[in-house]
DNA sequence: CGTGAAATTCCTCATGA
DNA sequence: TCATGAGGAATTTCACG
């Protein structure tokens, strides 16, 4: 990772179809040696995968939503991890400081789903308090990339 | 926006780099009309960019905060957006419902540069109370897309 | 670690159904 | 809107500096 490798990923950021020869163009490299420095930063794991920025209203989930929540006293942090995680329409979920230990970021086409996505939370058995806060608008809105199907 | 334009758009989330023949071969239509349906999803906006997801501390950028705050009574919201818009280290930046009507979303090297940013949102001059809050770690991570140089 | 050229694969585009 | 096929690019590989 050097910052070579630093100026492939803002261009590749940008624009992830940009042909070899025009990035070695922009950072001064032969199309070769551009491939290869992808390539060892994809079996690094630098970068993840190459995948598409889309909109999320076209795709119906134009409602955005963080849920911060309380578990249950006897809850197991880890069965809850695991009950959340694949659910399609979490974005985010995270454990942090404060008295809401956690912060759960979803999509969704309505208001109703919201209510549906509560409803499949506390399934899980886990749920204690919770507080819902809608995004109004969005001054810096983020990248939205589409959930993989299984 | 048929089924088909979906079944496409989540194989290219997967893997944007796969070859149209693939994604035809997958999806029961031929190159050319699979290269045709992105064309359109791209002119229509859609797909807003082909992109890659990186490793956040690969990137020298592990921490990720959250800020909640209120503006000063006096501040014009639209100001406030102009000034933190562009801002390197704000991932997102979304007007929400509840007590605290800003939440914002950033991404730091260390703890140091959670207050310097904090610092460059209060040059602004909108910043009212506040709340820092530190994810400890993530379920789901969500998408990281790193920041394209101007 | 980088280069340049060969070999392969892929994309593009015109045409027709 | 989709499929086909030819021509032109781009990617990938590899022997060498």
């Amino acid at each position: 990772m050097d910052d070579m490798d630093r100026r492939i990923i803002g261009l590749l950021a940008e624009d992830s179809r940009r042909a070899l020869a025009d990035i070695g163009g922009l950072v001064g490299l032969a199309p070769s040696s551009v491939n290869e420095r992808i390539r060892r930063m994809v079996a690094a794991g630098v970068i993840r995968r190459f995948t598409v920025e889309t909109d999320p209203s076209a795709l119906d989930l134009p409602l955005l939503v963080f849920l911060r929540l309380v578990l249950r006293p006897e809850a197991d942090a880890t069965a809850f991890r695991q009950a959340i995680a694949g659910h399609p329409r979490i974005l985010e979920c995270h454990h942090v400081t404060g008295a809401w230990p956690w912060l759960i970021k979803l999509r969704v086409e309505t208001v109703a789903e919201i209510e549906v996505a509560l409803d499949q939370i506390r399934a899980s058995g886990f749920l204690g308090q919770h507080e819902t806060t809608i995004a109004l608008s969005s001054a810096v809105a983020g990248v939205f990339v589409p959930a993989t199907m299984p």
